[in-house]
RNA sequence: GCGGGGGUGCCCGAGCUGGUCAAAGGGGACAGGCUUAGGACCUGUUGACAUAGGUCUACCAGGGUUCGAAUCCCUGCUCCCGCACCA
């Protein structure tokens, strides 16, 4: 197989539209996956994703339905921004990702400093390479996301939305660069990936009609507060806040400024005069002496630290640090201050006495405030805390409500009563956008959110999810529980790609906003470019894909197609015919989002009978055992895998190696491993030319009448591969498929050759009709898989036409038989056996006797089935009424033999053990190399030993 | 923390509506056949013991239900994934 071959059937299935599909009278099928974001090649694991629905899709075109497979591209967005950016800018990190790794021409790579362009560069190589990779795509109703009449689309959608009032305005924070004036992303950062924002309350310590406004993330510990701390070495600043005046460090400043609107910078303020002063506790009331401490991070919150060292490991053994500095105290003449300070108890934890930071601080024997196990003793009392912890019961109001509750209550009342604010910070320090200088946090406060928090609306969303197969089902109470979980969701952006809010055209809309009913737009895609832009109205689409008709509406055509006119209403058939969507696939990580909100809207915007029927998630890729990662360049693109290996085997690889919602795992071994298969497929076809003599004639197998057991045993197998592979496919278990229809199909057939080789040699005409039948079908089962080489072996082997179009195999249940299956085990276990006794004896070794079962036995055997279970007084008891055996010990013996011999095999009725025996006595004298006699009788059995046959398991005498 | 899913033989992985499970299939290793040789291909072995087809120990650990458990129940240990405004 070469790539040439594969090319050619891929033009000659072009020549032919074969994957184009229109409405007819045949069951239709739709299914769309994720539609690429196409920043950067496609690799391997991309190769997985597509290659899914494109096997599901050629099987179920060659069950007969009319299947729509269609592929877009999802440009909409902000990564690409920045990537452009960054290639503009020269970035080398950059530049060598999209040169080494995406495979650029360098005479490409100056180009993508244009976010548009790298979409179209990328969208192009993907349809390149999905053509490569043999899809059965209908490329009619290919698009991108910020085509004019998707844009149409996406605002009718929004306003549609919004007159349901499921859209409202509102505020919120993000990742921001001051420098920039943007958002930023991640994929925007120099440093700080990852970080995320926390929420923090400033609580105000008021000292001299001012205020210290140090931030928590605990404010139920306000109860606990001994001091506060300020960092003598850096600065701190005045600000105005509508009359109040607050005290902050000056590296705060920056990104408190970007939350709490007006802050107006008075002046500068030197921490030494602050330290050793008294604070006002707002809650409390009490007074705290303002401390000297090294550990406060200016950047943080505010840059002060309200200290609760009985809860707080950080504060305790700051507080023990300073007692010691005979320097600090002196300095500040704090002797005094700091005897008067008591630690306090606010929190009740079991096995953690009154303070438990001093617990835990002796638990990692913490040195001082530069200890780095005091990081460790911090976390796990904040996470006990936080999981186990109680207010004790000296608390006033919430004294014995858990910490979780009482954190919230407790912010909403400082809050509420103006004794403190809100803000947000990094979790992690520093976070450095791209452009060098630093991001904060800022909060937007004229965004717009999707009410995901309706209720009404979860309960739609939960209808919808109700309706719908998810494979695999565990991922069921993942969705329901994601469907609660929502919260409003910000839908508008200020950077990126994409569509703009019609109402408030200041904002673009958010890309996974833009991507919940798309797959609708496949349907009538192809129509678009006939379509005036101006007609592409709300009207338009309420009619077609609600049915709403409105008399004044005009479509106009731009080309001379329908005479001028578009024929709307053959637009809403389409649109009828091919809703609702069968099956949505997506990843593993878009559970939580885009596959909820695809139903949220589906069922927000959709009559309920075009609701979506199923989903399929997907897993993740591994490289040779680990994560792979296209900016770690731990990633093998797809079409140098297609060069290396062709596209067949590089989708049978992915197809056979893991389910499509497990992780798969590509290992160069096991792909060659997938290679020599294929090929051996094409050597099983020579083979059988070969013995035949002559050309297959695929479309004219002569069927003969069966009469070997071997041979039936072949067609059961063939059969049972068959059903078995075509039961998983439904479902899309490609690797269940393959393994039966690949991996055990071939070992069935390498055990039939073995087994029948001296009638190979005689060319007898039975075992090439049934060599001839399994290829006729084996290759269709394989066609999905492996298009290309099937169409090749087809053409090659005198099949008419494209197997591609070929009727999917169907099994005969009848064929499948239980006996035949018995009947090959029972020679196959007798050689074992043999070969094993023969492996245990010493002596030498002549003829070897076998006697099958006495018919007795058999009908003892039938009453143990039908007992069902080993009780063997009920066994022997039924025996001894049917009359079966005179000799009641010998039938005691083999009740109890068979008691326990029951529970190893599987019952499937009598079975002629002679003539099986006599059939293939060559064969098993072959196989372990002595003389094989079968006797019908006990008349020469020197040893006793045909006593100890039991069904399915002739005796043996050796010699 | 919240939510979800796991822990199987040298490795990957199936089985998990209880009996046909010493446990599919692949990879690796070993032996034999074929071959000038290697590769490929085919056959066999790959838990332990065993001079008649057997026995014992095994599916994270511990306990339980059952005539019978990798499979069901409880407990513990442990691993992975998601937790958002990002595609």
């Amino acid at each position: 197989m070469n790539r040439a071959i594969e090319k050619k059937w891929q033009d000659k299935w072009r020549e032919v539209n074969l994957f184009q599909a229109d409405p007819d009278n045949r069951e239709k099928i739709f299914v769309t996956v994720a539609y690429p974001y196409p920043s950067g090649a496609m690799h391997i694991g991309h190769g997985r994703t597509y290659t899914v629905p494109d096997v599901y899709s050629r099987f179920k075109r060659m069950q007969g339905y009319n299947v729509l497979f269609p592929m877009g591209w999802h440009v909409t967005g902000a990564p690409v921004i920045g990537i452009a950016k960054r290639i503009e800018e020269k970035d080398p990190w950059t530049l060598n990702l999209y040169e080494n790794v995406h495979k650029v021409p360098k005479d490409e790579l100056h180009k993508l400093s244009d976010p548009e362009y790298i979409v179209e560069y990328f969208g192009g190589e993907y349809h390149n390479v999905m053509d490569d990779m043999g899809y059965s795509i209908d490329w009619r109703r290919e698009f991108r996301t910020t085509d004019e009449s998707y844009k149409r689309f996406i605002e009718w959608q929004l306003r549609k939305l919004k007159s349901m009032d499921l859209v409202k305005k509102g505020e919120h924070s993000v990742k921001y660069c001051p420098k920039c004036d943007n958002p930023v992303g991640d994929h925007d950062l120099l440093e700080g990936e990852g970080a995320t924002i926390n929420e923090l309350t400033l609580i105000k310590f008021e000292l001299d009609g001012k205020f210290l406004i140090p931030a928590t993330f605990r404010p139920e510990t306000i109860y606990g507060v001994t001091n506060l701390w300020l960092n003598p070495d850096v600065g701190y600043i005045e600000l105005d806040n509508n009359g109040e005046v607050y005290i902050i460090s000056e590296e705060s400043y920056l990104n408190l400024s970007n939350q709490i609107k007006e802050l107006k910078v008075i002046g500068e303020i030197d921490p030494n005069d602050l330290i050793g002063k008294f604070v006002v506790n707002p809650v409390t009331g009490e007074k705290h002496p303002v401390l000297p401490a090294s550990f406060v991070d200016p950047e943080y919150g505010s840059g002060s630290v309200f200290s609760v060292p009985g809860h707080a490991p950080v504060d305790y053994v700051a507080l023990q640090d300073l007692r010691s500095n005979e320097e600090l105290l002196g300095k500040y003449d704090l002797r005094d201050v700091l005897d008067s300070v008591e630690i306090r108890n606010v929190v009740t934890i079991k096995k953690y006495g009154e303070f438990p930071a001093k617990d835990v601080v002796e638990k990692f024997n913490v040195k001082n405030q530069n200890d780095p196990n005091l990081e460790n003793a911090t976390n796990e009392l904040y996470k006990v805390e936080h999981s186990k912890g109680v207010i004790s019961d000296n608390i006033p109001v919430y004294g014995g409500e858990k910490v979780t509750v009482a954190r919230e209550k407790i912010k909403y009342m400082i809050v509420d009563d103006n004794l403190g604010v809100v803000a947000y910070d990094f979790s992690e320090h520093p976070v450095i956008c791209r452009c060098g200088s630093k991001a904060v946090v800022k909060i937007l406060d004229d965004q717009w959110f999707l009410r995901y928090s309706e209720e009404d609306w979860k309960e739609k969303a939960r209808r919808c999810l109700h309706n719908e197969d998810v494979i695999p089902n565990e991922l069921r109470s993942n969705f329901e529980y994601y469907i609660g979980w929502l919260e409003d969701w910000a839908c508008s952006r200020r950077i990126g790609l994409g569509t703009r809010l019609p109402w408030d055209r200041q904002w673009l809309i958010e890309p996974l906003t833009d991507s919940t009913i798309y797959m609708s737009y496949y349907t009538i895609a192809k129509y678009f470019k006939d379509i005036q832009l101006d007609d592409l109205g709300d009207d338009f689409f309420d009619y077609v894909f609600l049915g709403k008709s409105n008399e004044s509406m005009v479509v106009n055509s731009n080309s001379n197609c329908f005479n001028g006119l578009v024929n709307i209403d053959k637009i809403k058939e389409e649109f009828n015919y091919w809703y609702p969507l069968d099956w949505r696939l997506s990843g593993k990580d878009l559970v939580g989002n885009h596959l909820t909100f695809h139903m949220f809207h589906h069922s927000a915007i959709f009559e309920r009978d075009s609701w979506p029927k199923g989903m399929v998630v997907f897993g993740m890729g591994l490289l040779e055992g680990s994560k792979m990662s296209s900016s770690k360049g731990n990633v093998i693109i797809l079409s140098d895998a297609i060069n290396e290996y062709g596209a067949d085997v590089v989708r049978l690889f992915l197809m056979a190696s893991a389910e499509p919602w497990q992780d798969f795992d590509w290992r160069e071994k096991e792909v060659k491993g997938i290679k020599r298969r294929l090929e051996w497929f094409f050597e099983f076809s020579n083979k059988i030319k070969e013995i035949k003599g002559r050309p297959i004639n695929l479309n004219d197998v002569e069927e003969l009448k069966l009469e070997r057991e071997i041979d039936k045993w072949m067609i059961s197998q063939l059969n049972l591969r068959l059903k078995d592979a075509t039961t998983a496919l439904e479902v899309f278990q490609t690797r269940k498929a393959l393994q039966d229809a690949m991996f055990l199909l071939k070992k069935d057939v390498d055990h039939y050759i073995h087994r029948v080789e001296d009638r190979i040699s005689k060319k007898d005409e039975r075992v090439i009709y049934v060599l001839s039948t399994i290829f006729k079908i084996w290759i269709k089962i394989l066609t999905p898989f492996t298009p290309h080489s099937c169409e090749e072996l087809w053409e090659a082997h005198g099949g008419l036409g494209f197997i591609s179009n070929e009727k999917w195999p169907t099994y005969d249940e009848n064929l499948i038989d239980e006996k035949v299956v018995k009947s090959e085990e029972i020679v196959q276990n007798l050689i074992k056996d043999i070969l094993q006794i023969k492996n245990i004896i010493t002596k030498d070794l002549g003829k070897i006797h076998v006697y099958p079962c006495e018919s007795w036995k058999w009908d003892v055997y039938k009453i143990a089935y039908e007992v069902s279970k080993p009780d063997i007084g009920q066994i022997i008891g039924r025996s001894i009424e049917d009359d079966l055996c005179d000799d009641r010990k010998e039938l005691s013996l083999f009740a109890k033999k068979i008691a326990k011999e029951m529970t190893k095999t599987k019952y499937v009725g009598k079975i002629d053990e002679i003539a099986i025996l006599n059939n293939e006595k060559d064969f098993i004298s072959k196989e372990v190399g002595c003389e094989i006699v079968v006797h019908e009788d006990n008349s020469f059995d020197p040893e006793n030993k045909s006593k100890q046959a039991i069904p399915y398991k002739p005796a043996i005498y050796i010699e």
